[in-house]
DNA sequence: GTTTGACTCTGTATTGACTACAGGGTTTAC
DNA sequence: GTAAACCCTGTAGTCAATACAGAGTCAAAC
């Protein structure tokens, strides 16, 4: 029932403790600030950043979100949406992650295609101390596999 | 036989036109060369760049590692072993691979448990003009699914 | 013979998502 | 009281390009 972090929704944090606090490094969070991502905290009379609850929250989504895949611009979408989900609408929502999805397929099946041919030529390569001359994974690399008619 | 392209080895080439031969564009070729992964051209008297057919045979390798996801670093590595290959074992290369496809393969693994978590949410998410305050989606990025016990 | 357009040259800035300083000021612990 | 540990700012570096500004050069059309 809310132990463990004593975090009192009125005292206000530091940088370092909402760091520790959420995983994030205190550098990533200033640059979180810097690009729009994370919104400006207040300032105590020393120019230091005193964060609230609703910044680790706040943070605690960003690291969801990016654990998912989603780029900081997709994170900001979705922090609006989070944020004020009464001027949004679920179709919404699901359209960009179902574009997400997509990108996400489309990775896979690049590196698949990678992996196969890699293991491939691994697989032929010897592994001995013999001369590199005659090893099929440089000879790949160097043959025009596609314009074989040469 | 070689016809196609009439690449006589003893007239170079300017930085267009292998660019063309290559499908590098003419940008990416001046970067290799100031990152050290294409050979300095020599010069005309005007300062152009001139290329031969080394040049060519290069790009074409860096173009075929590049599709199999090594990195410039890497490149710049299998390039060497290509050009001296007594100096360098199988053994060598090899290893150098396996690394690669280890990495492909974790990469593969983190996408695809990217995929089924974001897959998951999306089936339960309606995709309604319905408020995105219920979407499941937003909901999954707002809970602490691993600290349930707050 | 000049002018147009396509090329080439250089250096530098931008992207994305941070990370890593340098060179200060402040707070905390002992 | 002092030393460590924090905080502040601005800036530079990473990777792999991409893009642009401003200048020079070249080949061909008119």
């Amino acid at each position: 029932m809310g132990q463990g972090m004593p975090l009192n929704s009125d005292k206000p944090i530091t940088r370092g403790y909402i760091a520790k606090l959420t995983g994030c490094s205190s550098e990533t969070i200033r640059y979180y600030e810097q690009i729009g991502l994370l919104a400006e905290p207040n300032r105590g009379e020393n120019g230091y950043r005193y964060y609230y609850d609703t910044h680790v929250s706040h943070l605690k989504f960003i690291d969801r979100a990016k654990q998912l895949g989603f780029d900081n611009k997709e994170i900001h979408e979705l922090l609006n949406i989070a944020d004020g989900p009464e001027n949004h609408t679920r179709a919404e929502v699901k359209a960009l992650t179902e574009a997400h999805i997509n990108t996400i397929r489309q990775r896979i099946l690049t590196l698949q295609k990678m992996e196969s041919t890699l293991s491939a030529v691994w697989e032929q390569c010897d592994g001995s101390d013999g001369d590199a001359e005659h090893c099929p994974i440089i000879l790949s690399l160097l043959s025009d596999s596609d314009e074989t008619c040469e």
